[in-house]
DNA sequence: TCATGTGAAAACGTTCACAGCA
DNA sequence: TGCTGTGAACGTTTTCACATGA
């Protein structure tokens, strides 16, 4: 069971100590996922400041704010360069615009949805998407009574077109949408005309080339995580606990422990 | 043969005297989230396969649908118990009774949905809620045009109207699929009448009491975690190993390298 | 003085490798 | 023989603690 072994990964992780490159500022350090997730946070938290003219955000508060440790805060955006001033903290205008370009936000994706049920229609008109660096350029589905509509100026093609699209029509990301049913077909279809990131809201898991980006996203298993600790935890303290509990917004006071989850 | 058992005490958070912190009662082992958010993947999985009439089951196979490592689905499986036989495998439905208890399926939770949005009407209609263990049993909104309208049979209320559910009616489960704006507002509400596991959709880090536990589902990160990898990894090898890359469908074939990333 | 940036340590999660059992 | 269950190794992520520099 090792004849599919990944030989390239990407490079080579195993930096001898002390090997800082001294090359482009741009891509210097590996820049771990579970950072890469708390970026699209911290900017929009940084946004928030720059709308209430703030100038100045040190690690602690950025922390407070994102409900993380400040160390961590710290670790995440020192991976991107050194952006902050000791003795004051960061300019949010500034940091935007540097995790931006580590998020590659600068590039205007575009998106295919397929799938145009509740869900897919939901996210069509979701903030999300409206965001900035995504752009819902095609729409496809199978149904004969949805095929022809137009959401938010795109209309909805049939599922069969996908195989005729050229590279330059191709989405950069493909959304799954459909029934759990259908999901692996459509990620086969995206995934032969080239599509290579992809995000799946059908609750199935999907077999998808090596060089392809998946990730998930699952009501049902979200559902059942919190049954799981519904089930586990709250039994023991039911009724206590809903006064003192609350978490402190008070600066400077440790929320060290409350960080991960809860 | 267990050498000592880890009575994890760490974490020290700052809750007040009094709150229950001993260990959990019910069960043996801690089960790392990790975990927890692959138990209802294998357990769809298990499904499927006693729908075709499977009686048995490898960690290796179980694995390679899972797109995991055999390793990781043992470990997983026998933190719930020694529920294998060596030499065969697992039986998967048995294994699924084992998951479900795990989970607290039986207990058949009650959902209330703040915000009835597009994204809110989808996930109302979605399989996810009507799979087992979970029964949506309350609407809320605020709009006038939607508080009044039924949906699977419950009526919408206005948002209101949830300090007044007694704990009887008080929900098991609060799902936030409000604007931004408003997140903050219902999660303080929902917390306030009792409500101890939320589920948000909304773009925004929320403040809840240490007791209550919060899970995000966040579909511009995701969207934004994709656009870097497209931006980072994608632009160094297009073009290359579109064919050899594909991952084999083959079964029984070790997946190992490529499940977590990439 | 104050907050960043970062080695070092701790915690956590994954994978290996194999003892042990059906 | 074949597969589970699990110590131990390994890799990743978080947190600590403090030197460094504005």
């Amino acid at each position: 069971m090792r004849r599919c072994m990944r030989l390239v990964r990407r490079r080579g992780r195993s930096v001898p100590s002390g090997a800082v490159s001294a090359e482009s500022p741009s891509s210097a350090k590996r820049i771990p996922e579970a950072t890469v997730v708390r970026l699209p946070v911290y900017q929009r938290i940084l946004a928030g400041l720059v709308r209430n003219s703030v100038t100045t955000v040190s690690s602690e508060q950025l922390a407070t704010l994102a409900r993380v440790n400040a160390a961590k805060v710290r670790k995440d955006l020192s991976l991107l360069g050194s952006f902050g001033t000791r003795g004051s903290g960061y300019d949010p205008a500034f940091l935007i615009a540097q995790i931006d370009r580590a998020l590659g936000v600068d590039q205007n994706w575009s998106v295919a949805v397929v799938g145009i049920g509740n869900l897919g229609r939901a996210l069509i008109n979701s903030q999300g998407f409206a965001s900035k660096g995504f752009e819902v350029r095609a729409l496809f589905d199978v149904d004969p009574a949805v095929v022809g509509e137009e959401l938010r100026g795109v209309t909805v093609r049939h599922m069969d077109e996908i195989p005729t699209l050229t590279a330059a029509q191709r989405p950069d990301i493909g959304v799954i949408t459909t029934p759990g049913w259908a999901a692996q077909k459509v990620a086969d279809t995206l995934c032969e005309v080239g599509v290579t990131s992809l995000l799946n809201f059908a609750p199935r898991v999907l077999v998808v080339p090596a060089n392809v980006h998946l990730r998930y996203v699952d009501l049902s298993i979200e559902l059942q995580v919190l049954g799981f600790y519904r089930a586990r935890n709250d039994e023991a303290d039911t009724g206590t606990a809903s006064e003192e509990a609350r978490v402190p917004m008070i600066r400077s006071v440790g929320l060290s422990a409350s960080s991960d989850l809860d």
